[in-house]
This record gives structure tokens, sequence and C-alpha cells, in this order.
DNA sequence: AGAAACATGTAATAGGTTACATGATTTC
DNA sequence: GAAATCATGTAACCTATTACATGTTTCT
């Protein structure tokens, strides 16, 4: 239910189509609320259905760029949903559930999937890292500036925290007895 | 695509019937990969017709106890996936989008929310801690317990990650200026 | 004019959540 | 015998994923 939450932060922070959000997910909001194209024009529909955002395009026509922006019933509604309170999410990380089954039937063939994940994990901190420098690299930081940063750590200790579990399991795997 | 590996797995561990297995996930897969009593059942019954657990019951009938074992199709099935490799599964938390939105509209009412998450995140690390006690807190381990023990790990120090990025957040919202 | 990129959508499927229905066993 | 608990299931819905379809603009 957090999609077209997501939506309207993103509009605020700058009007825009429907490919050109997607775009832009997958270099921010993306990296902790993924969403595809489909998904993404089927919520902006459902926006303005909803007379939350409202869209200007030169003609009524399939192929034709449609640009959004947030109404103030929009921006109202984000306000309420922000102060919502939730549980924590599950992990829900299969490799748990693969690491499980290894304890389970012991049939040491994890190596390969625990090297890939480690180095998927490494790629995405270096990543990170370069973000944090380009973007929080000087100088002190309104309050704004400093969520961004936290969300932008959270996901760097994220990822810091697997590569730690995950040598741990190699060197596990690859013990003697 | 986990929960019927999951489900082979637990029924590795011990052979059991539906319920006993929602009862089981809840203090144990379930925290990385939860499911319901529904989901299990449908599951179960899937994993039966495709020959890859079998279940004995007293007699055919709605309300009686059925309880499944593992064939060695389906163990054979389970090693087979173990070593599949995937992606690191996204974040997928509300509450970064939150942080995101209160920092483009400045609603100054997330921190309710907030303190209710990470006391949300410090019950949780106290239970897992006081289960790292119990089941791992003497002597050394061989190769089953040593896994078990660090997929405990990973849940202390996600819940522990947590604790520090809400307690930054809430700094951060109550700074002057 | 053709190709590539931009742009918006539809359809089918799978997985998970929530609400509800029903039978069997145990306990008081 | 009634209530609580144990046990198995159905149905409706929502979200997300994947594959496909189609129109528009720009570049060469």
């Amino acid at each position: 239910m957090s999609l077209p939450h997501a939506l309207l932060t993103a509009l605020i922070e700058r009007p825009g189509s429907g490919l050109e959000l997607a775009g832009r997910f997958n270099k921010s909001i993306g990296y902790f609320w993924p969403a595809t194209h489909q998904q993404i024009y089927r919520e902006l529909a459902k926006l303005e259905r909803d007379g939350l955002i409202q869209s200007q395009a030169e003609a009524e026509a399939r192929g034709r760029k449609r640009t959004y922006h947030v109404l103030p019933e929009g921006r109202q509604e984000l306000r309420r949903w922000i102060e919502q309170e939730d549980a924590p999410p599950p992990l829900r990380d299969a490799l748990l559930v693969r690491l499980r089954a290894e304890a389970a039937v012991g049939s040491m063939s994890l190596d390969r999937a625990l090297r890939r994940r480690r180095s998927d994990h490494q790629s995405r901190l270096t990543n990170y890292l370069s973000i944090e420098e380009r973007d929080f690299g000087d100088g002190p930081q309104d309050k704004s500036a400093a969520l961004q940063h936290l969300i932008l750590q959270t996901g760097i200790r994220h990822e810091a925290t697997w590569i730690e579990i995950l040598t741990q399991a190699l060197d596990i795997l690859h013990r003697e007895q």
C-alpha cells in the first residue's frame, strides 16, 4: 500500500510523466520500494481518479506524454499517511531459507549462490557509497537533506551487514568437520 | 516461491501437521519467511499432489489431523533448490517511504511512528538475544548449529541496525532549525 | 523512409492477506 | 451438554511480476 504514497512523494519533489517516474524510481525511491512502469501507470491513473493528482497532456492519445502534478488533496493525503504506524516488515529473504535448508540436509552446494550474493551486495555498497560522496560529501545539512542521507545510510548498513553475514556463512561451510 | 521449500525444510527437521507447522513457523522460519495457516494448507496439498511429501490421517474427514513427512523426491527437490541463485530482495519498508515523504513535505508528525517502530525492534532484539542465550549459549557448534546460529545473528544485526537508524531519525527530527 | 527511443497501456498469472466456514476433540 | 480449542479448509481481494501490444517522436 505504499506505492501511491511513494509516487505522491516523487511528484512533489518534481512533477513528471509515468516513464520519467519509472526512471527516477530506479535511482532513488526504487531502492527501497521498487515498481515497474506497469504498476506506476496503474497507480497514477487511480490517483487521478481519486482526485489526488492531475495530469496535463498536449493531446488525448495513446502514445502522448502525460505530465502529472500533485493537488492539495494529494499533499494532504500524504501528510495523513506519514503518521500511520505499522509493524516492521519481515526480512523475507530466500537465502535465509536456503541456509536453514542447508543446515537440515547438508547438501554442500551453497557456495556459488553465497559468493554471487556477496558480490551483488558489494557492488550495491560501492554504488551507495559513491552516491553518498556525490550528494552528501560536503557541508552541513538541513533537516530534509539529513533525512535523505539517513535513508541512504540505511541502505549502506544493510549491504554491509549482508557482506559480513555471507562471509561468515562461507567460513562455516568451508570448515572441516 | 520459497514457501514450499521452507515447508520441506521444516518437515525434514520434524514431520507434522498443517497447524503444527503453522505454530512452529511463528517461532522459527516464520521470522524470515512468514506464512499463515491458509497458505500452509494450500502449499502442503500442492506438495503432496506433486509427490514431494506424503500424509497419513487416521480417517479421511475434514477436521481430522493429517501428518506429513518428506519423500525422497522432496529431499531431492530441496537439494536442487538450495543451489539456485537469486538477487537480493529489496528492503520494501514503508517507513523509508515515510521518511522520504517527511523530507519532501515536512509534516513533523513522524515522531509516534518512529518510537513505536523502535520499541518493536527493541522487543524483537530482546527476544532474539534470549533465544541465542538459550539455544547457542554454551559449547562449540557443528556445522548445522553454526548455520542456524548465523541465521539468528542475521536477525539480531537487522534489529540492532534499525534501532540505530530510528534513533538517528528521531535526533534529526528533534533538531532545531 | 526506416530504426531507435520514448511513451502509455492491457492481460495473465502468482503470491500473500483477510474474512469466513466447518468439523473434531478436549475440558469443565 | 456447552464452550473452548484444535484442525482443516474456501473464497474474495490486493499487490506485484511478466509478457505482450501499440502509438509517437526523434534521429539518420
